[in-house]
DNA sequence: AATTAATGTCAAGTATATTTTACCTTATAT
DNA sequence: ATATAAGGTAAAATATACTTGACATTAATT
């Protein structure tokens, strides 16, 4: 799961620990699926791009292995 | 966590099972998320919106304690 | 140079998604 | 009436997302 997170980001100029607030998770859980550690549940995925106001699609990108 | 599922499923004239085929998950896990019981993954979310042709938004709506 | 903000990471624990197996009900077809 | 297809459900096991707490590193600020 490939995500631009990082770039909505800065676009907006917040950290990782204002994204995770916003949409009321942890830091560390923004920090993983930013690095693509792991694909998050489609709520959060939702919330995240609600946040960018962006489409789930604009955001996160499906891979091979998904 | 709203979703149409059932509906697209009609639409395309396929059931659950088949739906979970295609998306490579169960037909209890299928069944499971269309009845709203949880929330899957954003992979699968993903998934199961493009085999209907759809935005994740068009098919999954976010609701107030997800 | 020193301090602070932001990010990266890790281990252990909790919560939740998904699988597996199994059975039950309802509708449809033979 | 009986068989078959489709959907509903449940318990136990496994996989994975997320939290908590803590520490290390890098970037930015003074």
């Amino acid at each position: 799961m490939k995500n631009r997170i990082r770039i909505e980001r800065a676009i907006l100029n917040i950290t990782q620990a204002d994204l995770a607030e916003r949409v009321s998770v942890t830091r560390q859980t923004i920090n993983a699926i930013e690095a693509g550690k792991y694909s998050p549940t489609l709520a959060l995925g939702m919330k995240i791009a609600r946040e960018f106001e962006k489409t789930v699609d604009e955001v996160f990108e499906l891979e091979e292995g998904d």
